[in-house]
DNA sequence: TTAAATCGAAAGTCAAAGAAAGTCAAAGTC
DNA sequence: GACTTTGACTTTCTTTGACTTTCGATTTAA
């Protein structure tokens, strides 16, 4: 068995019992594993990303981590939906149009729709045009993965 | 857990009782937490920044003392300095920070930090590295902007 | 008697060392 | 050919300590 699988599982077992998030050492747990540190950056970006349900994030330094955390279930199912579908770019039109839709099914409320549209409006993203949609899809999808 | 994030709460324990500064003695500080005493001059200047909503002074000599006063109170004005105070950068660390200060203020809520905190962290933004921190400062500006 | 020098008690500065995590591309496997 | 493993190198954040500056008090000298 790949050694990456056994760390997935590993990591999926330990959120298992934990609630919110778990939070890993990304050297401690290389060394468990017997494997160099940056397998375990591989896993990750390979297994917990956002389409998969996941949010992480990591700090370095002494003292540093990596937390992961699970998107909750009652959520799975139609932001989660969404998500999956997005792909890895999208437009500020699209938003618009997604943010509206969750808007009358009352997913979101008034205040959450005015964020989420701010923090993938053209104006705010001060990158390349041509960077633009990306960056978008990836904030929305992290965002919408946090929403309770 | 760090010994700067062990002495960050410990001051700002020490605020949520006093209403307009409060006094350390940098040595009698790193004292009681067993470390040198530039530790606490590390502690304030990442984590009591003017951006942070903080201003410090302080006198050397006999007698001497570090005054840490916390800015403003108001929703409004403390927004609104965080806002001209911020700059047209900032890093994912200072946010960090700002938006554990909101919430101990009771200024934001824990779903509203959470979103602020992922719309603006650093794996979420896919652009280079060198564009990052200005990006962020984009986005957490705007978002607070509309926050009611 | 008072202005200047001195002393000790703070706090400040800065750079080096240490402790993580991140990146990226080459090599290996299936 | 796609996925995985590996490791050298980079970046970020924290801790530490030697050295500097400032200030108030005290002593000294004119």
């Amino acid at each position: 068995m790949r050694i990456s699988d056994v760390i997935e599982d590993f990591i999926k077992d330990m959120m298992k019992d934990e609630d919110d998030f778990i939070e890993i050492q990304r050297n401690e747990l290389a060394e468990h594993f017997n494997c160099v540190p940056s397998q375990i950056n591989y896993v990750i970006a390979t297994r917990f990303r956002p389409q998969q349900g996941y949010y992480v994030e990591s700090r370095r330094g002494g003292g540093g981590h990596i937390r992961i955390k699970k998107i909750s279930n009652n959520k799975e199912n139609y932001f989660m939906h969404i998500i999956t579908n997005m792909g890895d770019q999208i437009t500020s039109n699209e938003v618009d149009i997604l943010i509206s839709n969750l808007l009358s099914y009352e997913m979101i409320d008034e205040q959450l729709a005015k964020l989420l549209k701010v923090a993938t409006s053209d104006n705010v993203l001060v990158v390349p045009q041509n960077t633009k949609d990306k960056l978008r899809a990836s904030i929305l999808k992290n965002m919408l993965l946090n929403i309770d």
